[in-house]
Parts: structure tokens; sequence; C-alpha cells
DNA sequence: CGGCTTTGACCGGCGC
DNA sequence: GCGCCGGTCAAAGCCG
């Protein structure tokens, strides 16, 4: 997988097409990019309530408006707070890819159609509620997807190369 | 020792 | 209502 330079196009604009390096350490070559938008899964994210009681998570404070109540009927409208879900591909033969920022999994579930476990993790900040999902696919053991949820609210912690330009790149996207 | 992984339980949404 | 399915919690243990 070492000394495999590929090369990605990004598709932002209609006429330039440019290029990044993937740096050979990194050990995987992206192919693809997706950005979607939480439209459909709901945010139901924390609720602070579980059995365990004085839980005391993360102080995250929903986006509880006054009218709460009337939008309870009609729901599932807006909000739901659409955090821009970015997932990519990469051929990689290791999961983790480091891109930077700390990572603390706090998940591993298997999914259905796939053999392997997806593997959930949360970015170890106080404020930054950013979490991605790291999976590969039962078809192609070499591909890894790599899904980030929300946007990082603080620098990167340790730039890597052509890593952190992609990311910013993606942080593009996924704001508009 | 501290931070993180592991792992089963739990929970909410959705479909039957 | 029940069970599947995917996402999260949290106790316990691992590892530098």
């Amino acid at each position: 997988m070492e000394s495999c330079p590929i090369l990605f196009p990004t598709h932002h604009s209609s006429s330039s097409t440019s290029f990044v390096q993937y740096p050979s350490h990194l050990q995987s070559n992206l192919i693809n990019i997706v950005t979607t938008y939480g439209s459909g899964s709901g945010n139901k994210d924390d609720q602070s309530k579980v059995s365990g009681d004085h839980g005391s998570v993360v102080d995250h404070k929903p986006i509880s408006d006054t009218s709460d109540i009337a939008q309870k009927k009609g729901k599932k409208q807006e909000k739901k707070m659409r955090r821009p879900r970015l997932a990519f591909q990469t051929r990689s033969r290791v999961d983790i890819l480091d891109d930077g920022y700390r990572w603390r999994k706090y998940g591993q579930k298997a999914v259905k159609n796939n053999k392997f476990p997806r593997s959930y993790y949360r970015c170890t900040h106080q404020d930054c509620n950013v979490k991605k999902q790291v999976q590969r696919l039962s078809k192609d053991e070499n591909i890894v997807v790599t899904t980030y949820e929300g946007t990082h609210t603080h620098p990167i912690e340790k730039p890597n190369d052509s890593f952190e330009d992609i990311l910013n790149r993606m942080q593009i996207y996924a704001n508009f």
C-alpha cells in the first residue's frame, strides 16, 4: 500500500478540477467523497436520562423552542439539527485514519449487510460534538468508509500534511 | 495512573 | 404491540 500516491479530484467547481496528493504514510487512498445532510436521522443524540441516573454527560442542550409542544405534532419537518455528514471511502489496510484529531471510541456494532462491525468514535473535546463512524466493506476488505458528522469547533491538534487540507475542504462542503 | 477500548445492555425509531 | 435494527451508554479492564 505504500508508495502509491493517489490523486483524487475535488469536484466542487464545475470547471477547475483540483487534485490533492495523498501522503503515502497515511496508508490510504481516497476513493470517493459523499456529503449528505442529516435529514432522515433525528438528532436524538444524548438524552442524558439513562437508567444509570446521574450520568452527567455533556451538557448538550437541545434546541427546544418555546412551542416545542406544538411542534411535537408537526415534528420531523425542519429543525432536527441538520448536522452535516461527510462520508468518504478510502482504500486502506487500517481502519483508523490519523486525521489529526483525537477520537474516543464509544461503540461498535455489527450492521446487517456487512460482516465487518461498524465503529463509533467521538472527538475528545468538551465542546466538540463531532462524531465519526468507521466501517469496512464486506465486499472489499480494502475499502474503508469513514463518516464524519458535525464540524469541529476547535483547531486541529496534529496537523497532518494534506489531510488537514482535505478536512478543510470537507468542512467547506459540509457548510454548503 | 490516566485515558482509552471493550462489550453487553439499553433505547428509540420503524416496519410488520 | 412486538421485534428488528442501528446508535449510545457506561462499567470494567487494558495498555502506554
